[in-house]
DNA sequence: CGGGGGATTACCT
DNA sequence: GGTAATCCCCCGA
C-alpha cells in the first residue's frame, strides 16, 4: 500500500473538495495491539467562513487550536463525556477548516474492533459512526495533532477512490444551523454509513 | 468560579 | 423516536 499523499496536491484543493478526495482511501491505526484499518465511506467539511457550526467559527482556543495548523493533521476532540471525534485538517494554515471522518468501512482488525467496541455488536455497527470508529480505531486525544503521514494513525491510498467511486452529498448530521448546505459526503449504496 | 452546551451513542418504549 | 449519560471546554461575571 502507498501512503496517502497529504500535501498540496492533495490537501491545496479547498476543504470541501477534500472532503469528498479522502473518500475510498484508507485509515490504518497501529497499536500494541495490532494493526486495524476500514476505508473511508462518510465526511463532513467544516469550514472557517460563513458555517458557525465549525469549531474554529469563533476563533482560536486551546481545544480546536489544530484546526488551525497545516493540513493533513489530526483534530481530535471529545464530545457528550464519552466519545471522540476525529477530523483532517485541510486548507491553508491558519485558516481553521477541517473534515470530519463519520464513518469507515471496516478491513483489517476486526477482531481487534470487536473487542474494543464490544463483542456483541454488529460488523455494521463497528465503525457506522464518529463516535464508533474512534473506539474501533483507539483514537483519543492524545493523537490530537498528529501527522496523519505516519504511524501510528496515516492513511493510505486505493485505487478505488473519488475518482471512480459515486459519491452524493447531504446535510450534515447532529448540526442545527447550515441545514441548506450540503457538506456530508458519502460513498452511494455503502453498507458502512452512520445512517 | 459556575453554568451551559456539544460535529454522539445506547437503550428504552 | 425519545432521552439519559457524562465531562471538558469556553464564556461571562
Amino acid at each position: 500500500m502507498k501512503a496517502l499523499p497529504v500535501n498540496k496536491d492533495f490537501f491545496g484543493c479547498d476543504t470541501v473538495e477534500a472532503a469528498q478526495k479522502l473518500l475510498g482511501h484508507y485509515l490504518c491505526r497501529e497499536t500494541d495491539e495490532g494493526l486495524v484499518s476500514g476505508i473511508i465511506v462518510e465526511t463532513e467539511a467544516y469550514l472557517s467562513e460563513n458555517d458557525p457550526a465549525c469549531h474554529a467559527s469563533r476563533g482560536r482556543t486551546k481545544r480546536n487550536s489544530a484546526m488551525f495548523g497545516p493540513a493533513g493533521m489530526a483534530y481530535v476532540y471529545f464530545i457528550y463525556g464519552s466519545y471522540h471525534c476525529f477530523n483532517v485538517v485541510t486548507g491553508p494554515a491558519g485558516k481553521g477548516e477541517a473534515v470530519l471522518i463519520r464513518a469507515v468501512q471496516p478491513v483489517e482488525g476486526l477482531d481487534l474492533m470487536f473487542r474494543r467496541r464490544g463483542n456483541k455488536c454488529a460488523v455494521k455497527n463497528l465503525t457506522s459512526g464518529p463516535g464508533k470508529l474512534c473506539q474501533a480505531f483507539a483514537i483519543d486525544e492524545s493523537l490530537n495533532n498528529h501527522d496523519l503521514q505516519r504511524k501510528p494513525l496515516y492513511l493510505e491510498e486505493n485505487s478505488m477512490n473519488s475518482e471512480n467511486i459515486a459519491i452524493k452529498s447531504t446535510p450534515r448530521i447532529g448540526v442545527s444551523s447550515a441545514k441548506n448546505k450540503y457538506l456530508r459526503f458519502v460513498i452511494v449504496d455503502n453498507h458502512y454509513l452512520s445512517r
